[in-house]
DNA sequence: AACTCGTGGAC
DNA sequence: TGTCCAAGAGT
């Protein structure tokens, strides 16, 4: 469960340590408003004050950038411009619609949320912060951007944006994933901000983490906060945030094989428990692999996977008899901590009864379907 | 506290 | 080609 909720009156201005040129400082505050007046980007979810949409661009843009988000919003508030709408969906249909944007639980859980708003807080989104904050999917950074967008309540916020630019404010050396830096984080951005319009404020403070102090060669000639900017008097601006430790990639081999009868092909949904849960793929066998570290990689070295294996393995996993195995194309796919290597093959096979996960379908219903990144790139090839 | 979960753009 | 990184949440 996420900690501490803020406390909007709880910190007074004389409790949080500050110079002159300190977060509370108000001419830092009247400095940072007037330079968002005059360079604010127009985003989409800026023209609203609907909390249903402004939600809806939160979760998207949960570490996902603004210009891949754009077109899925729009889309996205197209088909579901309400939270009925989106509560009486079908998650199928909103998966589709996510499909492409990675980390599909936000959408599964957005689903989940909006029925229970339905269910239970009358379909009206809540207002209250601990209510948002109970919703699936919404933390202690969503919970305050949208009671402080949608709502104008004083609520801090810490995210990528912000979070760099608090950390070169305060020179602070830790890692902001550590649990020291964090509290810090939350406190500068507690003391931050003001009870006027603390939405605007908010929304001030990440556009100029996003646009001026950027990850690299931040802009800090052009900051309207240079003079409250620890890292940059001392010169630390490009040596913080300090870089967290990047972990081990993995190097994997796998075999997809798209399989054709009758015009059907033949499709397996993905489990649950695993990566692109309930999202649709071409069935896939694992390439034996002899794993190695290579430096920072562990390097799969895989002879090419036998033809007759692969028969006999989709014979046993799925029932089905496979005539002819071609090779189509392959694919490089990095995930999270894998770098994936699909050798996709293409075969034709007897149409037969299949069971729950594996289902044929023909072209037009394919393309219809919430499909794998792969799959998809498969799909348009075989169309 | 450390992992998991995706993808595409910038450099 | 590789590396970094993004309006995080959940476990």
């Amino acid at each position: 469960m996420p900690i501490a909720k803020s406390q909007p009156h709880g910190v007074s201005r004389k409790s949080f340590p500050t110079k002159e040129t300190g977060p509370s400082n108000p001419q830092l505050r009247r400095r940072l408003r007037a330079w968002y007046r005059r360079n604010a980007r127009d985003l989409p979810w800026r023209r609203t004050a609907d909390p249903y949409a402004i939600w809806i661009s939160e979760i998207m843009l949960q570490q996902t950038t603004v210009a891949a988000v754009i077109p899925y919003y729009q889309r996205f508030l197209a088909k579901f411009p309400d939270i009925q709408s989106l509560a009486a969906a079908d998650q199928q249909q909103v998966l589709r619609l996510w499909e492409g944007l990675g980390y599909y639980r936000r959408a599964r859980q957005l689903h989940t949320a909006a029925q229970v708003i339905a269910s239970q807080h009358g379909g009206e989104f809540p207002s209250e912060f601990d209510k948002i904050l109970t919703l699936p999917g919404i933390g202690r950074y969503t919970a305050g951007a949208i009671a402080s967008f949608a709502y104008d309540q004083r609520q801090p916020i810490v995210e990528a944006n912000t979070a760099r630019l608090y950390a070169r404010l305060l020179a602070l050396k830790l890692p902001l994933t550590s649990s020291a830096a964090q509290e810090a984080l939350w406190g500068l951005a507690q003391a931050i901000v003001p009870a006027r319009k603390p939405g605007e404020f908010n929304q001030a403070l990440i556009e100029l983490g996003a646009t001026i102090c950027t990850p690299r060669d931040p802009q800090c000639e052009q900051c309207p906060l240079i003079a409250d900017c620890q890292a940059h008097r001392r010169g630390w601006q490009n040596k913080i945030p300090v870089p967290a430790k990047k972990p081990v990639i993995e190097d994997v081999t796998e075999t997809a094989v798209a399989i054709c009868a009758n015009g059907r092909w033949l499709l397996i949904q993905r489990a649950a428990d695993e990566r692109w849960a309930g999202m649709w793929d071409f069935p896939r066998v694992k390439t034996p692999s002899h794993e190695q570290q290579q430096g920072n990689v562990l390097v799969a070295d895989s002879q090419s996977h036998r033809a007759a294996d692969i028969r006999t393995e989709l014979h046993q996993r799925l029932g089905v008899t496979v005539r002819s195995l071609d090779e189509f194309v392959t694919i490089r796919h990095t995930v999270t901590r894998f770098r994936i290597t699909l050798n996709c093959l293409q075969a034709e096979a007897r149409l037969r009864q299949v069971a729950h996960p594996a289902r044929w379908f023909d072209l037009p219903e394919m393309v219809d379907l919430p499909l794998t990144t792969p799959a998809r790139r498969i799909a348009k090839k075989l169309a």
